[in-house]
RNA sequence: GCACCCAUAGCUCAAUUGGAUAGAGCGUUAGACUACGGAUCUAAAGGCUAGGGGUUCGACUCCCUUUGGGUGCACCA
């Protein structure tokens, strides 16, 4: 099955040989004019411009050579030189009846950076893609045969935690850990993450107006990347239960992590780095700063420079950045890093990579990806807020969608209801949110994601399930499937195209770094198998070949979407 | 100010990277089914791809330009 572009490309190319044509690109498409074929192969106007022939003569020449194969029902030529062709029900019950859905395995690792949570402040809707993308592009990786680590890369050091520090340690003067000549344990204290979630914009917004708070809070922070043991002590436990939060939420989107580093482990390189960079000679003064100059000639416009250490001697996103890097190719040494953020952050991106390929940190054979995404906007076509303008928290709006699923549930279901809903709300969210482009900007619009009619998550869920429920019957009526033997109809012929597809999805998905084609594959394949399911009466077909192989076609697409709900880290749940 | 991205059906999004008649979903309208899970299926209407110019056999896609949006541009992360 995985094999047939290439199959029906090389008789392709073997055609266009016999006629005394030598071409190695060769890209045969899924028809745009299924009236005239299932395929087409575009190539032939290209082709007659470098040979200076007609394309029509050159066409047909082809088509003979290709009609001595009983590969093809019918091969014709349209317009100014497109091949159509369309294939054979022998080549095509032969392919779908070979089982080769596994990818070998390969050596390349391919790490990749998303999630991005901070510490002491609760995910939001901007974490919502990032994490969706992330994951889903790790399980395509993993699927596909390449070697996978994934790190969340938390925001755990700097000004934030400064801030949060300082603000506890004014409302609670006696905890031990801000007594400075105290050499004991420190007790476990009271931290709650809603007691974080409050403490931060609180003390964020009172810097902002108050200058001598700001002083203290980045005195603070200086106080924790020295790592003065008490505050040190007390960061850990915000740290314990800021990611147990995190960590939960991570869980209910199916996203899982190798690493959970931060800021805090790249921290400890940082004056190694610094050294390093040094000797390089490519650190320069400006403006008091070290800076990396990272522009090249034919930019049009000046990048500017990476800048390394801050004129009064702190250090800044890009320079742990620059630090994670180091510790990554020093310990994990991989082929790709992925990084899956908002794409506002790409000048950002350009500039460490940039820096990283100039000090050596990382070698031109190591592909740096900075796969963006577009912003979530609300129905107003602005970044999506809560009804009173804050940012939503992410919980807050999985429960939103879990709730409207929930009332949409089927009364009859009692067992499990719980899990169920939640099922159908993550798949929800994830199907919308992984179907636009990566690039593009979307509006996220609860109302329309609770309705589940349509292109979404549910519909997709609801269709599986029912595949699954077929498939118990049959087995109940002791209907054995093992192959197909005949094509009967253009619904299930329709089903066989569509397989033939996958890999073809599966590989552009990856090059793309974008999950939409095969959430859209998803989708035209599940609908392609309702109108199949509609049109014919499996389990009452009287021709005992045709229902097997409707049956054996049946369990490949129920086969096929787990595989691709999987592969998006969408659950199927066991009934809805 | 400089640079980048976007503008596609009433709404929300696609378009194999230059291919044939620009596709889906929602919504609207009209239909189907005493059958395997009706959260189903069939069909219709809906477009000068923001405007204008160019490149070629061929343009939503590439180049120029106008208009209207968005984003980024060193001591935040």
């Amino acid at each position: 099955m995985k094999k047939f572009y290439k199959i029906l490309e090389n008789k392709l190319k073997d055609a266009l040989n016999s006629c005394g044509y030598n071409i190695s690109d060769i890209t045969v498409s899924e028809s745009d004019r299924p009236d005239l074929g299932e395929y087409q192969y575009n190539g032939i106007m290209a082709l007659a411009k470098i040979e200076h022939q007609n394309p029509v003569q050159i066409a047909n020449l082809v088509k003979e050579e290709l009609l001595k194969d009983n590969f093809f029902k019918d091969v014709n030529v349209a317009g100014p030189g497109f091949i159509n062709l369309t294939i054979s029900d022998e080549a095509l019950i032969q392919f779908v009846n070979i089982d080769d859905y596994e990818y070998s395995k390969q050596d390349k690792l391919i790490f990749l950076d998303y999630g991005g949570a901070n510490v002491a402040k609760s995910l939001h809707v901007g974490h919502l893609r990032s994490v969706n993308i992330g994951e889903a592009l790790k399980r395509l990786c993993e699927y596909l045969g390449y070697q996978t680590i994934s790190d969340t890369h938390l925001g755990d050091w700097g000004r934030p935690l400064g801030l949060v520090i300082l603000e506890l340690s004014k409302r609670y003067s006696d905890w031990l850990f801000f007594k400075k000549d105290y050499d004991g344990e420190y007790p476990k204290v009271d931290i709650t993450n809603s007691l974080l979630e409050e403490v931060y914009p609180y003390a964020s917004n009172k810097a902002k107006m108050d200058e001598n708070y700001l002083k203290e809070a980045q005195k603070m922070t200086k106080r924790l990347q020295d790592n003065e043991r008490g505050i040190f002590a007390l960061w850990q436990q915000i740290m314990e239960v800021s990611k147990n939060e995190i960590q939960s939420i991570y869980e209910r989107l199916n996203a899982h992590f190798d690493l959970y580093k931060g800021e805090s482990d790249a921290e400890k390189y940082v004056p190694e780095l610094i050294n390093y960079l040094d000797k390089l000679d490519i650190v320069v003064e400006s403006e008091g700063a070290k800076v990396i100059p990272i522009s090249l000639e034919n930019d049009k416009l000046n990048i500017p420079p990476m800048l390394l250490v801050k004129s009064d001697g702190g250090i800044l996103y890009s320079t742990t950045e620059l630090a994670t890097l180091y510790d990554r190719m020093k310990n994990y040494n991989p082929s790709e890093i992925w990084y899956v953020a908002d794409k506002r952050q790409e000048l950002h991106f350009t500039q460490v990579f940039r820096a990283s390929l100039k000090a050596h940190i990382t070698l031109p054979e190591t592909k740096l990806v900075f796969a963006g995404f577009g912003t979530m906007n609300g129905k107003d076509g602005k970044p999506f807020k809560t009804r009173d303008g804050g940012v939503m928290r992410l919980s807050d709006l999985l429960s939103q969608v879990k709730e409207e699923s929930s009332k949409r549930l089927n009364d009859a279901i009692k067992e499990e209801r719980e899990e169920i809903s939640e099922c159908i709300a993550i798949s929800a969210v994830k199907f919308a949110d992984l179907l636009p482009n990566r690039n593009s900007d979307y509006i996220f619009d609860i109302e329309k994601f609770c309705d589940l009619d349509g292109k979404t998550g549910p519909y997709i869920l609801y269709s599986t399930i029912r595949m699954k429920s077929l498939l118990n019957k049959a087995k109940e009526n002791n209907f054995k499937y093992e192959k197909v033997s005949v094509i009967a109809n253009q619904y299930d012929r329709d089903l066989i195209l569509k397989l033939n597809n996958l890999d073809n999805v599966l590989n552009k998905s990856f090059n793309s770094k974008s999950l939409n084609d095969i959430t859209e594959y998803l989708y035209s394949l599940t609908t392609s198998f309702n109108r199949f399911y509609a049109e014919n009466i499996i389990l009452k077909e009287k021709d005992p070949q045709k229902r097997e192989s409707w049956l054996y076609l049946t369990s490949i697409v129920y086969k096929i979407n787990n595989i691709l709900l999987d592969i998006l880290a969408i659950k199927v749940p066991s009934q809805m």
